[in-house]
DNA sequence: TCTTAAGCGGACGCGATCGTCCGTTTGGAC
DNA sequence: GTCCAAACGGACGATCGCGTCCGCTTAAGA
């Protein structure tokens, strides 16, 4: 009668709905990449084979699930902060994470716009990562300047401004490593001191022609937050 | 009875049909730039005082209103480029042309991402602005960079990665002219040959914490009448 | 003034998405 | 096997934006 003879496992939560959250998390992933983080609901309760209310269950608000969808990336994007800081030389620890978090926001599509909520503020665990990963980054900032690679002018905020265009781009561009290959190249290199030109990754076949129509609003642009 | 006498004016639209449609763009600019090119058709008939039936006779789709709120801007964005053609330094006429640009999508919101619907491929005349548009921005690039200030390796191509950046940048920070220009100031950097690293706008206040949260799309509401 | 059609505006039907409610199923402890 | 709470799933009412339809208003030529 106790109620913890009712916990049915370990953690407390049945077979089928560790199961079902399993299944939400990669049917989000898959629909978030095919129509943006905006697509409804149902669309990804209906790939995952359950019930819309099931996964409301999970996660009560989109912004949960797209948080749980792109967890693994947030992580990964972490450890390449932790590895930047352990490179022997910080520039190529700075590039290498200019690098990584762009590769992430290239490749996994639906990532880049949910990037920006990866630090969420209401958690406060979360605000901590957070703020960690700014003390750590600003470190980062520091050393690569000290070592005479990275600019003095350069900026930690420099780095969101980095991130959000680089997620417009892609979030424009879907297929298209090309254009984001480009242009983390040319940042990169303006963010030198040492500026000889150094060769770029091929250019992209885009013309004025080939831009997107905005007014196909198919494509999530971010609106602002809090 | 013949047609021709039923002619209300010079150009055949009646006085009060040529005022609405000057309201309406003002409201549409207005509505566009608090809420985004994806504001609903109905605020813009309100905020013109007009039904939305008046609204759409005169622009039969959302496509069509942005079009005819932004014509202007286009206008400058294609003065821009004859003027940059014009100047006696061709790398001073670059520079100008990409300055001009993103400071039009920074400055008219809603303009950034109404920018790339701006040769649209339906209309013949259109399409040929959007040809000679190219041809002429490939000129430019050939002479800045025969003057040695371009990089050799810029593509054309590369304007539009960049233009979808720094659209994406204003569209996620619409205030934030720092980010912008910032932004701007490293890519002009890296465009050119001549490489040492010049003075920059001051970074902007941003930090990961004050990224926008990229699921919470309510964006953010105009607390007052709308 | 009179006439006429160009222009106007709001109501309406449609379709999509949201998030909840509630009856049914099922995992797993005993 | 029995039981029950956890979990499920689909139906449902509410909301919102779209674009059209139709009866009314009004500009402006005669």
């Amino acid at each position: 009668m106790a109620e913890s003879s009712r916990i049915t496992a370990r953690d407390g939560v049945r077979a089928d709905a560790r199961r079902n959250r399993e299944r939400i998390l990669v049917a989000a992933r898959a629909v978030f990449a095919e129509h943006g983080i905006d697509a409804p609901m149902a669309t990804v309760a209906r790939r995952a084979g359950v019930g819309v209310a099931t996964l409301y269950r999970h996660f009560p608000t989109r912004d949960a699930l797209v948080r749980g969808a792109f967890a693994r990336q947030m992580e990964t994007c972490a450890r390449a902060l932790t590895e930047a800081l352990a490179a022997p030389d910080p520039w190529q620890g700075f590039q290498h994470l200019v690098e990584t978090v762009c590769a992430l926001q290239r490749e996994e599509r639906g990532f880049p716009a949910a990037f920006v909520a990866a630090f969420p503020e209401s958690t406060s665990d979360h605000a901590q990562s957070r703020r960690r990963a700014e003390r750590d980054f600003t470190t980062l900032v520091r050393r690569a300047q000290a070592s005479g690679a990275l600019r003095a002018d350069f900026h930690p905020s420099d780095l969101a401004v980095v991130l959000l265009a680089h997620c417009g781009l892609v979030t424009a561009l879907p297929d298209d490593g090309a254009a984001s290959r480009r242009l983390v190249a040319y940042l990169l290199q303006s963010f030198r001191t040492d500026t000889g030109n150094r060769p770029l990754p091929p250019p992209t076949a885009l013309t004025l022609r080939s831009l997107p129509i905005a007014t196909d609003s198919s494509q999530g642009q971010r609106p602002p937050g809090a």
